[in-house]
This record gives structure tokens, C-alpha cells and sequence, in this order.
DNA sequence: TATTGTTATACTCTATAACTATA
DNA sequence: TATAGTTATAGAGTATAACAATA
């Protein structure tokens, strides 16, 4: 214990470097997002899910689990992608109870649309100040603190999948 | 241009691994805030920016601009505190038309119950799977990110102050 | 019975604009 | 007139619980 709450001056300088740059450039993306494209940032995430999808396609469930959202939450964000025909919902023809999403001729010139603004964001926030070496640096050290994160899971993310059992 | 949008694989990898650890971070503070303290994230800032201040106090114009919220948007949340006894709110002695925030007990209590385990969860979470050297190292390449960042404003981010001039 | 997705609902947060009171 | 803060209001987003359809 050697500062305010039992972090020392570097490591409190780390973590609010991290907090700072990452809410700086998501901020950035956002605003770019919304400008260019009139998108949030998760629906442009469930956009860039179903582009990248091996079907380009994906049950509500497995993108609700994937971006971290409830599913009531994602069908309310498909609702409003549906409604500006960006995307389209129909009943999976393996199992009649899901619902399989998949992008429109429109969704994908939405992507085209918004995608160089938003690499030009990352670039230029994020990438300019940054040596081929430093990039490569801090994807190496950001890497290890992911695998890291994703074994120890911060303790109370449950598991959506898991509610059930627990109680 | 040799990947999706413009961004080759160093690239992606770097700025995926970025957004996904802060975000990961940043959910697990903002949990653990909430369970420990009944605080969101902002609302620590709150109580934090009042604990860091020169006198323990701030005028609400300035905190609500180094912590980037509207006006209204911070007097919702000074009033949530205040009811909840951990700030005070005063009119200021040299300008009655400012109100100067400050710190009760109560609130420096709340924070010696959060911070801790906010700590905990940093360290945890952000510290353990670096070693000292490897801190050293994010933290001087994210504090160059962050500098260049503040010195190209992310075009758009025009400053509260400003928007008057702007009309 | 369990699971998928939707709906109904309620709540939190945020911002814009109008307002007051000081300067 | 300009500024500090509040209030009224409206909108976006989220989640929980109840529900319908299917497995």
C-alpha cells in the first residue's frame, strides 16, 4: 500500500491510460458511427457480426451471448435494423423457435458506407502514433491480459447460458 | 489496404484487443462498484474527482466538463448523491450563482468501502498477468496513444465551452 | 419440460430547451 | 447580456418477467 487504494503511481498510471485511451476512442468511433451511418455502436457490431459470419447469417441467441446484451435487448436493436432494412429475421429452418438474422443488400452498403470513416478513426487516434514495433508491443501485452481475463472471469459475469443453474 | 476495411491483421488484432480488454475491465469495475458501493461509474468519478480536489470541493460547470457530462445531466446525478448523503451541495461564496459540490463523511466512507475492491478488480483483472517491466511498457505506449489523442482532438469532440462560438 | 424469441413494462441515464438568479 | 445551475421533458437503451410457439 503505497497510494490512495493500494495501487502504486505506475500501475495507477496504467490503468488510467487504459481507461483513458479506450474511452477517448470509443467515444470517437461512436460519434464517427452515428455521423456516417446513423449506427450505434452495438448495431453496427451485429452488422459486422452477421458480415462475418460464416453463413453470413446467426441465431439471436448465440449474437445476444456473443455482444453481451439480453436477448429482449438485441431484439429490440434487430427491430430497429429490420425496420430500416438493414437486416432481415426469418424463422431458422432447422428449428422453428429461433430466429436467424441476415444482412440485406442495404446492410451491406451501410458497412461499405461507414467502415473506411471508422478504420480512419482507428488510424488516426489510435495507430498513427505507433511504430510498427509498438503496435506489435501492445497487441502482445493486450493479448496476454485478454487470455488472461477470459480464464479468470471477473467473477459475477455469469455466464448467460448458466442462470438457470444457478439458482 | 490488405484486410477488410483498410486495417491489415497487426492492425485489427491491436485495436480488437484494445476495445475488448477495456471493455472487459471497464464491466467488471462498473459491476463491482455497484455491488460493493450501489454506484455506477460515473457517480464514483464523482466522489473521486471531490476526494482528489485541491480543497475536497468543485464547482458543478467544471466537474461537469472534466467529466465530460451536460450540465443537466451531472445535476441529476449530484441530486441522486445528495439524497443519498454522500456529497453536499452549497452555493459558492464568491459566485452565488455557482453551487460548490463537497464530500460528507458518509461519502468518504462509501469510497473506503468501494475502492478496495475496485482495486482488487484492477489488479486482478488488469495487473497480474503483467510483470513490472511489461506495466512499464503499456503504460509508455498508451500514454503516447493518449497524448497524441489530446493533441488531434477526434474531430467533432468540440470542447463544452465552445459550443456557443460555434453557432 | 426446456428453450427461443417477443412483448409488456419499468427504470436509468442523457440531453435540449426553457427558466431563475446572479454577475 | 452573459453565465451557473435547475427543471421539465422527451428519447434511447436496457433488463426482468410473462408469454407463445416449438423442441
Amino acid at each position: 500500500m503505497t497510494q490512495p487504494g493500494g495501487l502504486d503511481a505506475a500501475e495507477l498510471g496504467g490503468f488510467f491510460a487504459l481507461m483513458e485511451v479506450s474511452s477517448l476512442l470509443q467515444h470517437a468511433v461512436e460519434q464517427q458511427l452515428r455521423s456516417a451511418g446513423g449506427l450505434t455502436n452495438i448495431q453496427f457490431k451485429v452488422l459486422m457480426s452477421l458480415l462475418e459470419a460464416p453463413e453470413g447469417q446467426l441465431r439471436m441467441t448465440d449474437l445476444a451471448d456473443s455482444l453481451v446484451v439480453s436477448r429482449s435487448g438485441l431484439t429490440y436493436q434487430a427491430g430497429l435494423l429490420e425496420k430500416a432494412g438493414l437486416i432481415t429475421r426469418t424463422p431458422s429452418p432447422d428449428d422453428e423457435r429461433s430466429t436467424t438474422l441476415g444482412l440485406t443488400a442495404a446492410g451491406r452498403e451501410r458497412i461499405a458506407a461507414v467502415l473506411p470513416g471508422h478504420v480512419d478513426v482507428v488510424r488516426r487516434l489510435l495507430l498513427d502514433p505507433l511504430t510498427r514495433d509498438d503496435l506489435g508491443a501492445l497487441t502482445a501485452l493486450l493479448s496476454r491480459v485478454r487470455d488472461h481475463m477470459r480464464e479468470a472471469p471477473p467473477r459475477s459475469a455469469a455466464p448467460r447460458a448458466r442462470r438457470k443453474a444457478e439458482q
